[in-house]
RNA sequence: GGCGGGUUGCCCGAGCGGCCAAUGGGAGCGGACUGUAAAUCCGCCGGCUUACGCCUUCCAAGGUUCGAAUCCUUGACCCGCCA
């Protein structure tokens, strides 16, 4: 572990292609060379959960851990309630205070499950701007931490420069650089943090705190940004028809988490496979080659999901989606599927449950019910369509009511829509 | 502060007072072809007890009219020019 070398560390990041923009490489080789580096990321708070377009940095500071540097995951209990301009084209919309703290407390569980917490030298450490934020005046910043920054440089920031000429930019937002230029000084004097990571978004915030450092502590510190990742036909990545895919297993359930990863582009998969994967090259290399020769078996995207899964729901939690999976999409014949096996893999998906001595409803409504339609009307058209299966078998009357004998197992109704959009129906 | 322009469905964007649930594009969804892939082609794309029927939509609230996304008034927000 100790092995690795800051150019090693550096040379894996631009062979993943994660590594956009650093200071001086040299310098930080260096520094990373010297012995171990304390490294930041901040997360600010603007939703109740991280979700996997977090996942790249999130996993950067994870891998400099592994390789003996010192992680220090910031949550920006602050910075989340002013709101970071880059990136965005329009003003956020403020959340309340007890809206944000709540989330900061979910994010912070969430960045403690990928990083190491021990009596090691290299130790991750949590740390939140609100503590050195929350009793600050507005005073001390103007003289204290103002009188560092020129307007002139801070409008030049790309994340300012294209608010000006765009929707406009509040002075909260545009203050926002300044206390992530404090955070990262702050760190470098509590924790002796001489590395600020983040997206190639973040290039404008982290500089503005390489500035304020050396001005003053005349602390020197570095920056290194990462790609933020795109899929292969230019579309953003990380949102599925529901939205963003969320690591809380609330918000995505597990058995969506993986179908996700799983369902990914072959001109995809060697990219993510880089950017997310822990594997190691020739690993890499060698998924890359089966997916040219061989990519009806998608080896890569069940590497891919299975890691992923694992990663973020844990082993015991990825093997249940897998037998799911299996048992959902490998027979034709449902019926041949066993109680246990079925009622198991039906746990996974979207479901709703009915009770015994009622009457069964017709598709139209056992569809809506279970949430892979929005609304009845879709559902007739997704039957009209000849897009709506019961047990596998296509049904195309509209007004189809299944019976007691179609119940598997005497309790399971097994929807879908569309190739992959499982539901489930129990009778109990 | 003054003058002018704008606010339309997930996004961009058209829209003549009736023929507007609202052109077009993108995204999304379904089908065919495949591999729970891509590309391509076809179809769908506000809701409802599927109804050439009804209900709720075109920033908000009022108004004019037999009838308004389209006209008027007021308000909110955005953009531009001038001070």
């Amino acid at each position: 572990m100790d092995a690795v070398t800051g150019r090693e560390l550096l040379d894996d990041f631009k062979w993943r292609g994660l590594l956009a923009q650093s200071t001086d490489e040299d310098a930080l080789i260096a520094s990373l060379d010297a012995g171990p580096v304390s490294v930041y990321i901040g997360f600010d708070p603007t939703a109740p959960s991280l979700h996997i377009g977090h996942l790249v940095v999130l996993l950067a500071l994870r891998r400099f851990q592994l390789a003996g540097h010192r992680p220090i995951a910031l949550v920006g209990g602050a910075t989340g309630l002013v709101g970071d301009p880059s990136g965005r084209n329009s003003e956020r919309i403020l959340n309340d205070e007890e809206v944000i703290s709540g989330w900061v407390t979910g994010i912070r569980s969430q960045l403690e499950a990928f990083l190491v917490f021990d009596d090691s030298a290299n130790s991750a450490v949590m740390a939140n701007n609100l503590d050195w934020t929350r009793s600050l005046t507005a005073l001390e910043l103007l003289r204290d931490i103002g009188k560092h920054f020129s307007v002139n440089q801070m409008l030049n920031k790309d994340s300012v420069a294209t608010r000006l000429n765009g929707g406009g930019i509040s002075y909260t937002e545009f203050s926002y650089q300044v206390l992530q230029a404090m955070d990262f000084l702050e760190l470098f004097r509590r924790e002796g943090c001489t590395l600020q990571m983040g997206g190639s978004d973040q290039w404008g915030n982290i500089t503005a705190g390489l500035d304020l450092i050396r001005r003053v502590e005349q602390g020197s510190a570095h920056a290194l940004t990462m790609n933020l990742l795109m899929k292969s036909d230019g579309t953003k990545f990380g949102k599925s028809a529901g939205g963003a895919v969320w690591l809380d297993p609330k918000m995505t359930s597990p058995y969506a988490f993986y179908q996700y990863w799983f369902n990914c582009e072959d001109a995809d998969v060697i990219a993510y496979l880089k950017f997310f994967s822990f594997a190691n090259h020739a690993t890499i290399d060698d998924l890359a080659v089966q997916v040219l020769e061989h990519p009806a078996k998608r080896a890569a995207q069940r590497f891919l999901a299975r890691e992923m899964t694992t990663l973020v729901h844990g082993a015991e939690e990825c093997e249940r989606v897998e037998l799911a999976a299996a048992a959902l999409f490998g027979l034709g014949d449902l019926s041949q599927v066993a109680e246990t096996t079925l009622a198991g893999a039906l746990l996974q998906v979207p479901r709703a449950t009915i009770a015994r001595s009622m009457e069964l409803p017709g598709l139209i409504e056992l569809l809506a019910a279970t949430g892979v339609v929005e609304s009845k009307s879709a559902a007739r058209r997704t039957i009209r369509e000849g897009g709506a299966y019961l047990n596998n078998v296509k049904v195309t009357d509209e007004a189809f009511v299944p019976t007691r004998g179609d119940l598997l197992h005497d309790r399971f109704l097994v929807l879908r829509r569309g190739k992959r959009d499982i539901a489930a129906i129990e009778v109990s």
